[in-house]
DNA sequence: TTAGGGTTAG
């Protein structure tokens, strides 16, 4: 016999809490109601007002969860999961259920817990922890939402290996499990922690996709939006193209993630008009997405048009937030509007209420710098309240070698080769620019440094990729086998195998390859004989692709912005962090210089 | 009839 409908579920107060947006006030009537009723002594009206009242008031819920005589499990965890963002309180309640005798945390303890871990910085022994417990009282292999947890946990911990043992480990894992991994790849990519290996994490995320779609488990739009960042940081037009294609025909909601990820990769790419399509096609726009269209017109060199965009963000009444402000401020280092940048910079403590950060402080030393105001840079580095990190100098340094200022070029390499010790390049600079002007004993007490220090252990290397096959350039090896080929053909070429430069007039392309006349002056590096070998090789329109086991320099940055735009050829540089795709003398990464 | 996991820029 059919069991009768308990009234409870369908009580007006219950119904109330279900379906309507409430305050405090209407909140606390309904919680006066509920005691007077008689519902407060029901478990489903129960968990009901204490995710309601979470929401709006900590400490009230906190008092409503301490009346309860016996709170169940259920409720625990019904409690637990409505506060992951107060990571302390959720512990102190776990350690409550695990106090209580008549208690034993189960599958839908575990989840928010780690959710809890995972938002805030240190707390990976807490989490870690909390794993063992998870043997302990449930059965982890059982639980698809444990094991997601799990993976994301460890993913945002930086242990990307343990998250893939634990994705490997699931027989069968779900839309959430593949979209979690992904994801982990994805970030990874893009945060940095891999080391050099952060190209390959992308390509690993494509793989996985690719073993996604065979293992029948349907993607959805966050799968596409982790595919879509992958495709973005590799370059990976084909792809990423692809991806686009497959939300359309799959039906997908073309929503803001998606929308803004295909925003920012097509604008990475440097296709700034389908990004520009994609982003008047948004029916509502946030900070978000105009930070992205606003960063991709600044990196391909359109400041005016980015400035312009942000003007309209304002007029739409769209709050920036400090993202906005890093690209705006670099939109105007490259356009020269040294005044307007400094205005802008200015509006964020002014205006918008933001406290400017190192990032900002250091676009605003490379707008001043560039524009060849070395002075006030330097004031603003002396000034700033933070110490000035490695970037900060870099900025200095890169504006020195353009407007030649050897004394705050020599201040800039110094702290470098004191922030960065390792980093051979500083001291080869250093050597290079004592060279320049004839400083022979600094250039080999510079180089007696360097010897002293066991810096410059490993030669840079580059290859490039020609039809599938690697060449490998190091760095002042002028007995590579392909040199007097490159040699001979550049000169066929009519190019001057001198310091990096460009006359436009002839089209002359200046490689620094060797200049045996300045005694210490390490020779051309070896991206850039790479890319001249790559050039004489092939006349294929496809993208010549090197690869670094070192980090792409200033010289090597300018030189290959200005190949890219003379020989109108895409030039994709890998270095131990990112992809630099060069198109039309333009690079689409801004956070080197 | 109740509770838990996965998405965007730097």
């Amino acid at each position: 016999m059919k069991k009768p409908p308990n009234p409870i579920f369908s009580h007006q107060t219950v119904l109330l809490l279900q379906n309507q947006q409430h305050s405090i006030k209407t909140m606390k009537q309904i919680h006066a109601n509920m005691i007077t009723t008689g519902l407060i002594l029901h478990a489903y009206p129960l968990s009901k007002i204490l995710i309601l009242s979470s929401s709006l008031s900590i400490p009230y819920s906190l008092t409503l969860f301490n009346q309860i005589q016996t709170p169940s499990i259920f409720l625990f965890n019904t409690f637990i999961s409505s506060i992951t963002n107060n990571a302390h309180l959720a512990f102190s309640l776990y350690s409550r259920v695990l106090a209580e005798k008549s208690l034993k945390p189960n599958n839908f303890t575990y989840p928010s817990l780690f959710k809890a871990c995972g938002s805030r910085p240190n707390w990976f022994r807490h989490g870690r922890a909390l794993h063992g417990h998870v043997f302990k009282f449930i059965e982890p292999h059982c639980d698809c939402y444990v094991q997601v947890s799990l993976i994301n946990f460890y993913s945002v911990s930086g242990k990307l290996g343990i998250a893939r043992y634990l994705f490997d480990e699931m027989s069968k894992p779900d839309l959430a499990a593949w979209n979690s991994i992904l994801a982990a790849y994805c970030n990874g990519s893009c945060s940095g922690y891999c080391g050099g290996e952060n190209a390959d994490l992308s390509i690993e995320a494509l793989c996985l996709f690719n073993q996604m779609l065979v293992s029948h488990v349907r993607p959805n739009e966050k799968t596409l939006v982790a595919i879509i960042g992958a495709c973005a940081d590799l370059g990976a037009l084909c792809n990423g193209v692809w991806s686009h294609a497959y939300v359309l025909r799959s039906n997908l909601k073309m929503n803001h993630f998606v929308a803004t990820a295909l925003i920012d990769m097509y604008a990475k790419f440097g296709y700034l008009d389908l990004a520009d399509q994609l982003f008047d096609q948004m029916s509502h726009k946030d900070a978000l997405c105009y930070n992205v269209m606003i960063r991709g017109l600044a990196l391909h060199g359109h400041g005016h048009r980015a400035i312009g965009l942000f003007q309209r963000m304002r007029e739409e009444g769209v709050e920036p937030d400090n993202v906005t402000f890093v690209a705006v401020i670099c939109a105007c280092t490259h356009v020269g509007l040294v005044n307007e940048g400094s205005e802008i910079f200015n509006s964020m403590k002014e205006v918008y209420g933001i406290e400017p950060k190192l990032e900002h402080y250091g676009c605003l030393v490379d707008l001043l710098g560039r524009a060849g105001q070395l002075d006030e840079a330097l004031e603003l580095v002396r000034s700033m309240p933070m110490e000035p990190n490695a970037v900060v100098w870099r900025s200095l340094l890169g504006a020195c070698r353009v407007h030649g200022n050897l004394e705050i070029g020599e201040l800039a390499l110094r702290h470098l080769v004191e922030l960065e010790p390792e980093t051979s390049g500083y001291y080869v600079l250093l050597s290079n620019m004592y060279a320049n002007i004839s400083r022979w004993d600094d250039v080999r007490r510079v180089r007696k440094v360097m010897k002293n220090k066991g810096v410059n252990k490993f030669p840079g290397t580059s290859f490039v990729e020609i039809d599938g096959a690697l060449h490998e350039f190091v760095i002042g090896d002028k007995t590579h086998p392909c040199s007097d080929m490159i040699y001979r053909k550049l000169e066929e070429m009519n190019w001057k195998l001198q310091m990096h430069g460009h006359n436009p007039s002839t089209k002359e392309v200046l490689f620094d390859i060797e200049d045996e006349e300045k005694e210490g002056a390490l020779s051309y590096h070896s991206e850039r004989l790479a890319i001249a070998f790559a050039l004489v090789a092939t006349d294929s329109s496809f993208p010549i692709r090197i690869i670094k086991n070192l980090r792409v320099c200033q010289d090597c940055h300018a030189s290959t912005k200005l190949i890219s735009k003379i020989y109108g050829r895409d030039i994709v540089l890998r270095d131990g962090n990112r992809f630099h795709h060069f198109r039309n003398g333009a690079c689409s990464c801004l956070d080197y210089w």
